[in-house]
RNA sequence: GCGGGAAUAGCUCAGUUGGUAGAGCGUCAGCCUUCCAAGCUGAAUGUCGCGGGUUCGAUUCCCGUUUCCCGCUCCA
């Protein structure tokens, strides 16, 4: 598959959106006022997908390394941070637009003063600066502006002398963090893909100057496994390693993992070389010296670090992409999201076969029991072929049904949603039957 | 931000040459139903994206605006 645009990309794209609307997964901001631009919220279906994909981030990232430690810093943070990131200066551009063409240029990237497409006259450059400014307290003071972080990295670095002490961690070590950023994007755009107010989830992993490019690649594979231990198709995962000139100002090298969305190959997230430049600079705007001490070499020196990150929402959209499934059923089409069963948002429903006693009854407290494990549906309306469908089309992986043999010998089906095919088991085994599936 | 398209029920859409709206699917209730979207009966849901103008009257015509989609430019 090279970069192009299918022609079915619309439709896919629609039919996720729709999917996504009509089961609960996400919904547009503020709808009843008529939406709000590149702002979406996640549904009680969607709440439990994000977080199951933050989990299985945090669980393998932080919790399963030793190397790895977590935080969680504050989204407001001092305005010299921005300052000393670079964020200011970097991330204003001033553009100007062609006023016969229409088409828009970096003001700072051009050599002539007209056009340099077709000739045309140019508007005045006017600054478009990404970052969302506030103020901290309740008088708009000019001197209380503070900035939504335009990005979670730097509350890491800031913390590095904190985190150091605090955990007694040694070369090399990393930390994670899950949190909001925002910038005022361009063109925000393809449903959850580009938002302003978007979800990352970042490591900075410090390590000595000269081992930084073994770092890099250790995170560019251990961050493309990831992807597929979840089930992403490797068909529609790629590596592509950035051209010098396109590397951000910070960067020594960066690669970008990709998916295959219906827009296009498109970026998941980005694995960079930031060398020393960040820790380097905030040692220098803040008057703290942000080193490690070296106890073998006996030598102070500021550490590399390698960033690999990630976008939760685009995560979560590509997984959600890349489940969806549509197959033919009799006359029918059977929509399946198939989901890795660490990322189903729902993990077992509970269908008693008929609305009659006792199996009601019993339904209800197989569904408590194993409530206390998983995100367990229930569901006694209607056919249990159409009640399967239902829990095809939001993914859920195992169906427990209550039939009439039930009650007398204590038994229930499991019904796979891949292979569609059923088990019967005692009750006694039901629930380290589904551990052994769900874990 | 610029150009193009679109906006009617939860979803997909029809419709009104200007007289305030329907279908299919879905949802809910009941009957029926012993494992893959069966059937029957009944029900709910729309300020026709929002605001203004023209008009006796606007979902329909005009203007503005918002949102989404497709192209340009940027990023996780």
């Amino acid at each position: 598959m090279e970069n192009e645009k299918t022609p079915t990309a619309t439709t896919t794209m629609e039919k996720i959106v729709s999917l996504a609307k009509r089961r609960g997964f996400i919904f547009p901001s503020s709808e009843i006022y008529g939406g709000l631009n590149s702002c979406w919220d996640y549904g009680p279906l969607g709440v439990e997908l994000k977080n199951n994909v933050k989990q299985a981030w945090w669980r393998r990232m932080i919790r399963q390394r030793a190397d790895m430690v977590g935080q969680d810093a504050s989204i407001l943070m001092h305005p010299r941070v921005w300052e000393a990131s670079g964020h200011v200066a970097g991330f204003t551009d001033p553009l100007v637009d062609c006023k016969q063409c229409k088409q828009r240029f970096r003001a700072d990237h051009l050599t002539t003063t007209v056009c340099p497409e077709c000739g045309g006259e140019l508007t005045q450059p006017r600054n478009f600066n990404l970052m969302f400014k506030t103020f901290m307290g309740p008088v708009e003071d000019q001197a209380a502006v503070v900035y939504l972080r335009p990005e979670t990295a730097q509350g890491i670095f800031v913390n590095f002398g904190n985190i150091l002490t605090t955990t007694r961690k040694k070369l090399p070590f990393g930390v994670g963090q899950i949190g909001k950023s925002f910038r005022n994007e361009i063109t925000p755009g393809n449903f959850t893909f580009r938002t302003r107010e978007f979800e990352q989830m970042e490591i900075e992993y410090f390590v000595k100057p000269g081992t930084d490019e073994e770092y890099y690649r250790h995170w560019v594979e251990v961050r493309y496994n990831w992807y597929l231990e979840l089930g992403l198709s490797p068909e529609r995962l790629r590596l592509r390693a950035h051209e010098p000139e396109e590397l951000a100002h910070y960067a020594k090298a960066c690669t970008d993992i990709e998916y295959y969305f219906p827009m296009g190959w498109s970026e998941l997230e980005g694995i960079a070389n930031r060398t020393d430049f960040d820790l380097k600079r905030h040692s220098e705007y803040s008057g703290n010296r942000l080193e490690y001490f070296d106890q073998e070499t006996n030598e102070h020196y500021i550490p590399y670090v390698i960033e690999p990150s990630a976008g939760a929402d685009r995560a979560t959209l590509a997984f959600l992409i890349d489940a969806y499934h549509e197959e033919p059923d009799k006359d029918e089409i059977r929509v399946v999201l198939r989901f890795h069963p660490e990322l189903a948002p729902i993990k077992v429903a509970v269908l008693p076969l008929s609305r009659k006693e006792p199996l009601i009854k019993m339904a209800e407290e197989i569904s408590a029991e194993l409530r206390r494990y998983w995100n367990t549906d229930y569901d006694d309306a209607k056919s249990i072929g159409r009640r399967y469908r239902r829990q095809d089309e939001v993914g859920t992986p195992f169906c427990v049904t209550v039939d009439f043999q039930s009650p007398e010998d204590k038994s229930v089906t499991v019904r796979d949603r891949d292979t569609m095919e059923q088990v019967r088991i005692s009750l006694d085994e039901l629930v380290p039957y589904l551990r052994e599936k769900l874990g």
